[in-house]
DNA sequence: CATCGACCCTGCGGGC
DNA sequence: TGCCCGCAGGGTCGAT
């Protein structure tokens, strides 16, 4: 569930909190929690101090004074909270980061509950500062190195739709289907449209849309529906309430007023104006 | 290489 | 009240 803004929104949220912090212990509460080609058990970080918390994508990861780092990845339904270790456990805690101070005076556990389980921790090598598993994706558009006009140039051979194309996170990632439907909608897209069929500045009108509704988002604390998507100290974004199509079918375009519209496709539902984007 | 479908999970709401 | 179905913001893997 968690995209580009709401991993953005945790990240921020653990470096004010847990950045000079030492790891104590972790405990993992369900055999998913660990990622099969960790490098390491979890208990490899004991005793570790916390450098700094980096993103790439979607993908999170502790800088330690180690040669190995932390690495998270949300899933579906992941959320790390920044707890007090007298709090009543959740139902879906998967990992608990005990941490030896105080976090602010007062917290001094990250807990990392995840209903579906598609959510991990690993342990990982670094790479140039790049972890194993997130060297297989592309950098987001946050990054400084982050290069539009190859991104434009790569999506433009392609022969899928482009959306799918913006979701792979082989080409650029932090997009997921709320932030690519929203982005589509923006630049006047239709989602199904062959990238090849595409001119450079329709694609590239797309990748600006996307990385102007993420700045905005990051900014509103990310997307909530519902008690799945928290941030560190377990509040919801508001970025819910600015979205244009995503989760709004039958509702009139903000633009034009036609009834926006859902389609399944590629396993996933597309939300769009049938009238603004052709 | 690029693309596609199946798969990995749990829980919710709607229709019957 | 139940039950079944579709649906949910993620990535990975193997077949083609």
């Amino acid at each position: 569930m968690p995209e580009l803004p709401e991993v953005e929104t945790v990240r921020a949220g653990l470096e004010k909190y847990i950045v000079g912090q030492q790891i104590r212990n972790i405990e993992t509460f369900h055999p998913r929690a660990l990622k099969p080609s960790s490098l390491l058990p979890l208990s490899a970080v004991n005793g570790a101090k916390i450098n700094s918390i980096r993103r790439r994508g979607k993908f999170l990861w502790l800088e330690l004074d180690r040669e190995f780092v932390l690495v998270a990845h949300l899933g579906m339904s992941g959320q790390l909270l920044v707890q007090k270790s007298h709090v009543k456990d959740h139902p879906h805690l998967r990992a608990r980061i005990s941490l030896s101070g105080l976090i602010k005076g007062y917290a001094n556990e990250v807990r990392f509950i995840d209903q579906r389980t598609f959510g991990w921790l690993s342990v990982e090598q670094v790479f140039e500062g790049i972890p194993t598993s997130v060297l297989k994706i592309s950098k987001d558009p946050f990054e400084s190195e982050f290069d539009l006009r190859q991104v434009v140039t790569n999506i433009n051979r392609r022969k899928t739709a482009i959306k799918p194309a913006i979701l792979n996170q082989n080409i650029i990632s932090g997009i997921g289907n709320i932030y690519a439907d929203e982005a589509l909608w923006r630049a006047k897209i239709h989602p199904e449209i062959i990238c090849e069929d595409l001119n450079e500045n329709e694609i590239k009108k797309v990748i600006k849309s996307a990385i102007s509704i993420m700045k905005l988002s990051i900014k509103a604390g990310g997307t909530s529906f519902d008690e799945a998507y928290k941030n560190v100290n377990g509040e919801s974004g508001y970025f819910s309430r600015s979205l244009k199509v995503y989760g709004r079918e039958g509702e009139p375009c903000p633009r034009c007023r036609s009834k926006i519209r859902r389609i399944a496709f590629t396993n996933r539902s597309s939300h769009f104006c049938p009238r603004c984007q052709r």
